[in-house]
RNA sequence: GGAGAGGUGGCCGAGCGGCUUAAGGCAACGGUUUGCUAAACCGUCAUACUCUGUAAAGGGGUAUCGGGGGUUCGAAUCCCCCCCUCUCCGCCA
């Protein structure tokens, strides 16, 4: 959500972003609905005040007056409640709007219609090609099924497509790599949480999943709860409906979660293995400051950076990339992802997704701290992946494959795998 | 899942149709007093929207007593539905 005085104030910086972000928003619309509610509600007020001015006089007059005044204060009552249902109306579709208007994004970020406008940062490590190995290349789904690191064809039959089971050293692996992440924001001193995964809808609206990205998600609808594609969503809505106090800025989280995705437009898209899958494990990082964009974008470049150090632990190549605004989505002010390098892909494949939001989540939310002056303001919120496994295991698995079929284990895992240095 | 009791400002807690613009207390903040601290005393002490207004400020109005609907000239107060918390019972990792 952003502030509606912003759309009456700087209308062209509004339109602009909805241009730069390849959405379609009927600002005019909301201008419309937005001049008639306060018309209404102006009128609204004013009759509230004339009935409430009369009630008094209605308490202290005598029998006769009494019962001519409340006659006369029945006209009112009857315009009263003809307006609250316009009203009510009014403010139902304003309200429908202003949920897909999107963030301003920065200045800074490309401009750009689609993931083709998005623009290399940095790079580290380096990368190897399928001919590069100097043995027969194999792909993650071929070692994990010649080393029984994972069943495809029994997650199908137990869930249907895009699932499977984790057997033995690769469930190993995976807790490995969500241990030695777990182990590193510790260093940096963020907040362990753990969190509900099945969420109200509320929260999904909070958080800026909904209205736009409801097919993506799993809905519980009996129980009118969702589960959640990332534990940014409960761990962001943590402090919603609280105003926080300045000292106590910035909150720095980390949590856990499976995360739960319908994968609804990709159907048909990278079916093989463990790339796009329905549910995985995830540690986030999310960090609530207060509004303030210099401090936002420290905080951004520090959850990017506990990433990174991940993936150097890892061993893995990767590099980070500016999302242009067109790739960005609706509610981010700025946004980078990082990809790491899978030789099996032939290319950098999108494992992390930092974004900072400024207070577009924090106003949904209602998510505020008190300034200096002790004025109540919106937060910024911002979030970050640490690690997603399984989709980390495919670089993983793929890079240190062995030419006698065995895979070695990074030398940071091995502690987390009973010292175990490979895989056979 | 069954039975009962509750949900009022940052917290405690009164109010159960119109002298409530939500009493009183605690905490917090500012001030007076003081050698310092404490105490005492005085003051401030919700949020949102809106109108008015200013260099800042300020002032007026409306809404909000878990959420939604209803009754009434008028609802924190009465009625209905929902949510949540607590106690007891049942079930359970």
């Amino acid at each position: 959500m952003i502030d509606i005085k912003r759309i009456r104030e700087e209308t062209d910086v509004v339109r602009q972003a909805v241009a730069d972000k390849n959405m379609r928003v009927d600002i005019d619309r909301i201008l419309a609905v937005d001049g008639k509610r306060r018309e209404l509600e102006t009128e609204f007020n004013n009759l509230r005040h004339e009935q409430k001015q009369a009630g008094e006089k209605i308490a202290k007059a005598g029998k006769d007056e009494k019962a001519a005044l409340s006659q006369e204060m029945g006209k009112v009552k009857a315009r009263i409640q003809a307006i609250e249902e316009d009203l009510a109306q009014v403010e139902a579709e304003l309200n429908e709007l202003m949920l897909t208007v999107p963030q301003v994004p920065s200045p800074e970020s490309p401009r750009g219609p689609d993931a083709s406008g998005n623009v290399e940062v940095r790079k580290h490590g380096a990368t190897r090609n399928k001919a590069d190995f100097g043995f027969p290349f194999r792909d993650h789904v071929e070692i994990g099924e010649s080393l029984k690191l994972f069943d495809l064809e029994r997650g199908v039959k137990l869930a249907g497509s895009r699932n499977y089971v984790l057997t033995g050293a690769g469930a190993m692996l995976h807790e490995a790599v969500l241990r030695l992440a777990w182990d590193i924001m510790m260093e940096a001193g963020f907040t362990p949480m753990t969190v509900p995964v099945l969420v109200t809808e509320k929260l999904m609206y909070g958080t800026g999943f909904f209205p736009l990205h409801r097919d993506e998600v799993y809905l519980c609808e009996r129980d009118e709860q969702c589960l959640v594609g990332t534990a940014e969503v409960p761990v962001t809505g943590f402090h919603g409906d609280e105003i926080l106090s300045l000292d106590e800025l910035p909150k720095t989280y980390v949590a856990r979660s499976t995360c739960f995705r319908r994968e609804a437009g990709a159907a048909g898209r990278d079916t093989r293995g463990l790339y796009r899958i329905h549910f995985f494990d995830k540690l986030e990082q999310v960090v609530v400051c207060k509004a303030d964009a210099a401090e936002s974008a420290k905080w951004h470049e520090k959850i990017i950076a506990n990433s990174e150090k991940t993936l150097q632990a890892l061993e893995l190549p990767y590099r980070v990339v500016e999302v242009c605004t067109g790739d960005m989505g609706q509610g981010k002010y700025r946004m980078y992802d990082i990809e790491t390098w899978m030789p099996s892909r032939e290319a950098y494949s999108e494992t992390h997704s930092a974004s900072a939001f400024h207070d577009f989540q924090a106003r949904r939310l209602n998510l505020r701290y008190r300034d200096e002056n002790g004025k109540p303001q919106f937060c910024h919120t911002l979030n970050n992946t640490v690690i997603a496994s399984p989709r980390i295991l495919i670089p993983l698995l793929e890079l240190n494959q062995l030419a006698d079929g065995g895979v070695r284990v990074p030398e940071a895992l091995r502690k987390y795998m009973g010292g175990m240095e490979r895989i056979d």
